[in-house]
DNA sequence: CTGAAAGCGCTTACAG
DNA sequence: CTGAAAGCGCTTACAG
């Protein structure tokens, strides 16, 4: 029962050296004006609490898991995880980081890892849950963000996008502009899926469909890069082709690279279309068309309702914070 | 005294399940074979341990921080977070993530809020430390990685590179390469400028130093956009510099974008550099010249060293990594 | 407002 | 090998 281990600086060496109670200096770090002994002597010791005993005591354990998916070539964006772990630093919580997109199974152990912090609220990005995890995420009964994508049966609130209206939006104003042979190149990733399907769906629609769809190289992309330029350059030269949707934008700077390299302009011979949040990418890099998602907003969106919900909130609020397609003349 | 939440699922309710002792499915829990009959109390229950009543009561939180920067644009890439939470977690850890570089004063109370939570280790990503923040994690007597730089007075243990050499070699390669005039394109920051600077000096010494930095842009990069774009073309209109070197991938693409922009030839006019380790960039972006650091090698070396501190080695790993010049003909 | 006691859900060291 | 007890460092509800 005796412990060995040396107990490190604890609320009850700060008690007596500030002349007051365990409790006292309990309640004064969790008070709006901190009590100048406690604060004195909390510099002094170079104490700092220990916020597993605080979480485990409080069952508050000040702590927001956020669930993004592996790949890094995904929508995720790295400032909306900045965007997130600033508003949540600022409330009080801290980021717990969980990688997901695996496996089935990993996700379940995944999420038996984040469960036994206690989080306070999970933000989920995109849709990469399997039925099983959605389920349990569901019986928690915490605060739960998903973002980045659009469901009709959200697991708790929803701050995202239809990625078909996407796909049908691209393809729509490839036609209006006079497009006459449209591409894809998509990730072959089902997760990426639905806004390149709705793409060729409503081509096909409008009779402009031609299979020339582009699949397999992505999945190989972070391997081998070659394979990635391979597709690309099966896609560009097909001398027909005027116009290339992509799944990512990091997909589509690959896809303009490649066609100069291969002396095709863009976008004079092949209009290029990106998807996603990459700010510099949209900003700099491609041609035409370039269907931009506001990252920030649904990040602070998104973080605004955990806050909320966490302050006792109790909307449910479920968003569709839409998109917007950006045109860039020149690379 | 009485609480009033409602517990959740504890070890006490599976051990009657069970028909074992708390202890038992404690132990369970942590043996190699999980007890079978544990197991089975453990699913029908859904029950999840709570790793706040374990941390506190082992001492083990089981967590490591990763203090990594705030400046999306800046030396860290996603992959090498990737490397990192996977590795962690399949040794049984998860990562709590600190985002630092707004202040100094912030910085301590970012080293608060993550030391509360009694993390193991601690993964720091770039030299973004001030001296307080440097002096404090000394003396906690945790593992400590410190990756993407170099020093001679590391916290702990150092697996990084020195950015100096990176601005030697660039320019010794420039010269080699006929370059006449070159410019540097940096981040207002000088927590990037190590490199830049060895850069100048090595050209001012082999006589080719002229006053082409561009500084400032950078800094207002993530509001203004067109501030970059000034900058760069500030830069790139000055007809007779014929390289840039720029301390960061994107500030390349940015500039390489520009220049293209504005008619001029890239790399045949003017050859970018830039410097990371952003794979996409280096590998279809960039003109002429890339120092390109393996991100990989970076995290996992840092990773297996922390992992091995926590298995018990005593050993303070203090790594060059070192870096590669990357050339690449076309955009 | 201050403080003593009980409890949060585990793990540890020890006795049986 | 199994189990009862003590303790990890806080917070909570309550009494003074």
């Amino acid at each position: 029962m005796k412990r060995t281990a040396p107990k490190g600086i604890t609320i009850t060496d700060v008690a007596p050296k500030a002349r007051v109670s365990a409790i006292t200096v309990s309640l004064a770090f969790n008070a709006p004006q901190t009590l100048a002994r406690v604060r004195e002597a909390v510099a002094e010791l170079g104490y700092v609490p220990n916020r597993l005993a605080g979480g485990l005591s409080s069952s508050k354990s000040r702590l927001i898991a956020a669930i993004v998916p592996t790949v890094a070539h995904s929508l995720f964006s790295t400032s909306s995880v900045q965007v997130f772990s600033d508003t949540m630093s600022r409330a009080g919580y801290q980021v717990l980081l969980g990688l997901s997109g695996y496996s089935d199974e990993n996700e379940d152990l995944l999420l038996d890892a984040v469960l036994s912090r206690r989080p306070e609220g999970v933000l989920l990005t995109g849709v990469a849950n399997t039925p099983t995890l959605r389920g349990r995420l569901r019986k928690i009964g915490i605060p739960i963000v998903e973002t980045w994508d659009m469901t009709d049966d959200p697991i708790d609130m929803l701050v995202g996008f239809a990625h078909e209206k996407i796909g049908e939006a691209v393809a729509h104003r490839m036609i209006a502009s006079g497009v006459k042979r449209p591409a894809l190149v998509s990730a072959n990733d089902q997760r990426a899926l639905s806004a390149p399907a709705r793409f060729h769906r409503y081509l096909r629609a409008a009779r402009r469909a031609r299979d020339r769809r582009c699949p397999g190289a992505p999945a190989k992309f972070r391997r081998r890069r070659q394979g990635r330029g391979r597709a690309h350059s099966r896609c560009a030269r097909q001398g027909d082709v005027d116009a290339i949707f992509c799944s990512s934008d990091l997909l589509a700077l690959g896809v303009v690279s490649e066609a100069r390299k291969r002396g095709i302009d863009v976008p004079e011979r092949i209009a290029v279309c990106g998807f996603g949040d990459l700010d510099f990418a949209a900003d700099t890099m491609l041609a035409l068309t370039t269907v931009r998602v506001d990252g920030k907003r649904i990040g602070a969106t998104g973080v605004r309702c955990l806050i909320e919900r966490l302050n006792g909130s109790t909307e449910r609020v479920r968003a569709d914070v839409g998109f917007e397609l950006v045109e860039r003349e020149t690379l």
